[in-house]
RNA sequence: CGGAGCGUAGCUCAGCUUGGUAGAGCACCAGCUUUGGGAGCUGGCUGUCGCAGGUUCAAAUCCUGUCGCUCCGACCA
């Protein structure tokens, strides 16, 4: 490719609208353009990388068995009713209406699609294990579209389904795809690690994530360089102790606290309660009704554990509104002792299983109580582990204390279970003529969101520095003069033909501009090799190559092909 | 959806407080010089000042509304 003849559109400058290095880096590399919040085009050089991914993608699904297809984006509404996602996922789906009034949701991923599919084709266990694989445009009505690809409305996303006959031979494919990622985010020179996590509105036995460390992620994960466990913050548990029964059994006493709101201020005098001897309580609205939440008052609810524990997807505080009538007092001075209507349901943290003398609301605004003994005198529906893990706590494997840091999603494997192919219908006919559900995992990659987490992790203080085997040319060719009669633009279109036709991507800087903007350039986008053209190393009858990021080379003009191929060599699918 | 900030040239931004008919740098075009890390000089092009109303003799500037963008929060296969 020539210079010229693409569209490289770069830009000194950061976008104003550009937040994190990743999401400048695409801009200023002139590899995408915003049209709207969460929605980009995806220009010359950024198409190109794009397609390197999904084919890296293509290959090791295919490796791994798992065939392609490509499914509608447009989703009729009533499949995802079928499913109970149209309730569930409402606040992720795309709607649509028609000129009929008839209404449609775009397409966020795709289990109800190829459940139906499987439901009509798949009658027999002689046809799986199957696994259904497609590259397509998904949309999420994101709230707060963000950093570029990372959080958009619109992006590609590669989503498999798989079939089997039996649990087990569904927890081989699930390995298989496990595997598959590791050598997929690895070939596109992502240091990723695996996690366990929620499996949010997916729903399904239990999922894991691959996660791309990175300061800028959304995600943070808690994990164990002792033994290596790894876990979402939404999902992690650790090894904290419970809290310390004491050798006291004195009655409730309750006492006026005014104008106390906080677990921070009942520890100042004259109250001076610790935090750890307080019970926090907290109302949620969980699937429409009231629940009572008590953590220890140093600890913070983990709400998507929570809604884990109790399998619900639509849960949110509750409003002072709400509490009131419900407990007769205002948030600060609430409490599960007394006053609790029968039919609400109280969930306790583990961490307070066995915990006495705590201090908690009294349920009468400006009032507390203490000397409770949280099993004696609170009825706890059900104990839960529902707080959120803090960096150092021990392990919950092998005690050694954890760490937390922050990644970026880029993949996510699920173990489904019979929660699509039961109300949608996909099931089979076993050895014995039992008609069984089938039984699924879904696997996602992000692919656009690889793409800038591949920035995010590869880059310097001049630009990006592609991995070859993602990077929108491998080689950049950089006459200094681009006089067709020059010595140095001959030579360039010489190396430039030869190294095509050895098949590299190679592009031709053919622009005429002066060798600093070039340079500036060829860094800025991160070519991973550059050949330089100019008289001084001519005159010594030698280019310059030099790796992005890497030192200079000068090489005899002959074997100039030669040496570029060992850098570029293609590195494909390892066998 | 709550809080905050910002919308002025292709990009980055000044001008707004104190109203008087729109600017700089970069980019772009022409010419000359220059030619190994975002060149210099000269000349030139570029704007419904996000949009709509209002106040005023006069609005980029003040007021109201609205749309968009960014950040924090809420939310998040």
């Amino acid at each position: 490719m020539l210079w010229t003849k693409t569209l490289i559109p770069t830009l000194r400058e950061p976008p104003a609208e550009a937040e994190i290095l990743s999401h400048k880096l695409l801009l200023r590399a002139g590899l995408i353009r915003k049209l709207a919040g969460g929605v980009y085009t995806f220009l010359p050089l950024g198409l190109r990388v794009l397609h390197k991914v999904e084919q890296i993608v293509r290959e090791e699904m295919d490796h791994a068995g798992a065939i392609e297809v490509l499914m509608p984006a447009l989703h009729p509404k009533e499949i995802w009713e079928q499913s109970g996602r149209a309730e569930s996922a409402r606040n992720v789906l795309f709607k649509v209406r028609d000129s009929a009034n008839r209404d449609w949701f775009l397409s966020p991923t795709a289990e109800e699609v190829i459940t139906v599919v499987a439901a009509g084709e798949i009658n027999s266990y002689r046809q799986l294990p199957k696994n259904f694989y497609q590259i397509s445009v998904k949309f999420r009505d994101e709230i707060r579209p963000r950093f570029g690809l990372m959080r958009a409305r619109e992006f590609i996303m590669k989503d498999a389904y798989s079939f089997d006959v039996s649990d087990e031979a569904a927890t081989t494919s699930y390995q298989k795809m496990y595997g598959a990622y590791e050598r997929i985010f690895s070939r596109c020179g992502l240091k990723t690690f695996a996690v366990e996590a929620d499996t949010g509105i997916m729903g399904g036995k239990y999922s894991h994530e691959f996660m791309v460390p990175a300061e800028t992620g959304e995600d943070q994960v808690v994990f164990c360089e002792g033994c290596g466990y790894a876990a979402n913050l939404e999902k992690a548990t650790s090894g904290i102790p419970r809290t310390a029964t004491r050798e006291v059994g004195a009655a409730i006493e309750k006492f006026a606290t005014p104008g106390v709101l906080t677990i921070e201020a009942l520890t100042k005098a004259p109250y001076s309660v610790p935090a750890n001897r307080q019970i926090k309580t907290l109302v949620y609205i969980a699937d429409s009704k009231p629940v009572i939440i008590l953590i220890r008052g140093d600890d913070q609810l983990n709400e998507t554990k929570f809604m884990a524990k109790i399998g619900t997807v639509a849960a949110r505080p509750a409003t002072v509104e709400e509490i009131v009538p419900l407990l007769g007092a205002r948030p600060g001075s609430l409490g599960a002792v007394a006053k609790v209507p029968a039919d609400v349901k109280v969930f306790a943290d583990e961490r307070l299983r066995g915990a006495n003398d705590m201090t908690t609301g009294a349920n009468e605004d400006g009032f507390h109580l203490k000397n409770v003994s949280i099993e004696r005198d609170i009825k706890v529906t059900e104990w839960f582990d529902l707080r959120t893990v803090t960096a150092g706590e021990p392990c919950a494997r092998c005690g050694q204390a954890s760490k937390i840091r922050r990644a970026i999603e880029v993949g996510h494997v699920y173990k489904l279970g019979t929660k699509f192919s039961e109300p949608l219908g996909a099931s089979f006919l076993d050895e014995s003529g039992a008609r069984k559900p089938a039984i699924m995992g879904c696997y996602g990659i992000g692919v656009t969101r690889t793409v800038q987490a591949v920035i995010e992790q590869c880059n310097d203080k001049d630009g990006v520095i592609w991995p070859l085997s993602v990077a929108p040319y491998r080689v950049c060719i950089t006459p200094l003069s681009v006089d067709p009669n020059s010595e140095a633009m001959k030579l360039a279109e010489k190396i430039y033909a030869e190294l095509t036709a050895c098949g590299v991507d190679v592009i031709l800087d053919d622009r005429d501009e002066r060798p600093g903007v070039k340079f500036k350039d060829a860094d800025l986008v991160g070519f991973p090799i550059r050949v330089a053209i100019g008289e001084k190393s001519l005159a010594k009858g030698e280019v310059e190559i030099k790796p992005r990021g890497g030192a200079l080379q000068f090489v005899k003009i002959e074997a100039a092909v030669e040496a570029v191929m060992k850098l570029a060599g293609e590195n494909q699918r390892p066998a």
